[in-house]
DNA sequence: TAAAAAATACGTGCCAGTACGTAGGCCCGG
DNA sequence: CCGGGCCTACGTACTGGCACGTATTTTTTA
């Protein structure tokens, strides 16, 4: 397997955790996007990527996507510190093959690698909680009607974060500053905020700002 | 020395790339703040802690206090993925000699423990960049005056982070909303921000919101 | 204890944002 | 071809936030 993280401690200790499971080999490690690619050219009996997901430069996500585009046969481990909605729903659309967070004790983080190896899925129990809220919000949309945010909306919804004006927007967009009213009260209504600081709020919390 | 983080690989990680370094020794390792706090009355010898400051429970900051409120001896060392402003100087205040990033290699680790138990401080670069503008901004502002926000104000923002109406806030905290309004002009005008918009922002940047 | 900072409070006035209603043009998929 | 989602656009009305000025009391700090 290949390990990729900006972060030498964690590398040293992912390493050290695994050396006592004589199945599992670390091949090479990286400590960047770039890196990782040029790594699984030279490497190409690996078989699982275990990724962190923050990493200077190029994204783990942006990884995993390029993973997924060129080494079709490779599984994606995922590594995080956190589990929000956004960023696991982010994973998997990247084709992730399971989830694990850094709080993972040694026992577990092998039972992920295997699983994945074996062709499995694995998440940490708290993704797996994201994921099935996940779910439940998507299935209770499907009476209502699924809140999404569209493109135009999320161009405008970041303008408003730069404190802009609607009349600003308008000239900006242009647009009519009713247009651009009219977008924000859908957000409003879609996000089911009161106003715009909880519509700037949302943006972050769902990565909605550039 | 004592080792504080409540990631298993981290741990072990940094455990393992300090073997080599036959003078630092780990005594023990916790993965709370209340485990080490049990810890140190366990080990009157240590000298040094490295801890984490994304911790669950107790942060890293409130363990750091509390070292420093009961072992004076006792020098910290924070470890961190962030070095932004508010976070930097917190760790600061709270009586830390020393803030390393979690990109930190080996060489530099142990470099900055030695630093630490030798009495010295040590800052990883990006930190001590941090630090520099942070001086230069106190120094530019010995003219004008520091816009440091205050404890009611920070109440304040909070709850307009909630999206309440300056009215409730007026109630929540038995003020009349006059105040309430003066003290947001006040907030607007240290953040140099010119809505509730870019105060959200504000807050969450130098974390402000619990 | 005196000076400085913080918290409290009021008035007046303007305007941006918000609520609510309505509607035409465009493009996609059934 | 038609329904539906999206982007576009207008009008009316209300109100909450914000500007600007001023001032007293309390707390902190020097």
């Amino acid at each position: 397997m290949l390990l990729v993280d900006d972060h030498p401690m964690v590398v040293e200790g992912i390493r050290q955790m695994l050396l006592p499971e004589t199945d599992l080999r670390v091949v090479a490690q990286a400590n960047g996007g770039e890196q990782a690619l040029e790594l699984l050219s030279a490497h190409p009996e690996v078989r699982v990527v275990l990724l962190d997901l923050s990493m200077p430069g190029m994204s783990g996500v942006e990884l995993a996507r390029a993973i997924r585009a060129g080494w079709a046969e490779v599984r994606v481990l995922a590594l995080s510190m956190f589990h929000d909605h956004a960023t696991v729903a982010e994973v998997l659309e990247a084709g992730g093959a399971g989830y694990v967070l850094k709080t993972a004790s040694r026992a577990e983080l092998s039972t992920a690698i295997r699983q994945v190896a074996a062709g499995r899925t694995y998440f940490s129990q708290d993704v797996a909680d994201t994921l099935l809220q996940n779910l439940q919000i998507t299935a209770s949309l499907e009476t209502p009607g699924p809140p999404a945010i569209t493109r135009r909306e999320r161009e405008i919804l970041q303008l408003i974060a730069r404190e802009h004006s609607n009349l600003e927007i308008a000239e900006a967009l242009f647009i009519s500053e009713r247009t651009v009213e009219t977008h924000r009260r859908n957000l409003l209504t879609k996000t089911k905020c009161k106003s715009a600081v909880g519509l700037i709020q949302y943006a972050i919390r769902h990565n909605l700002l550039a």
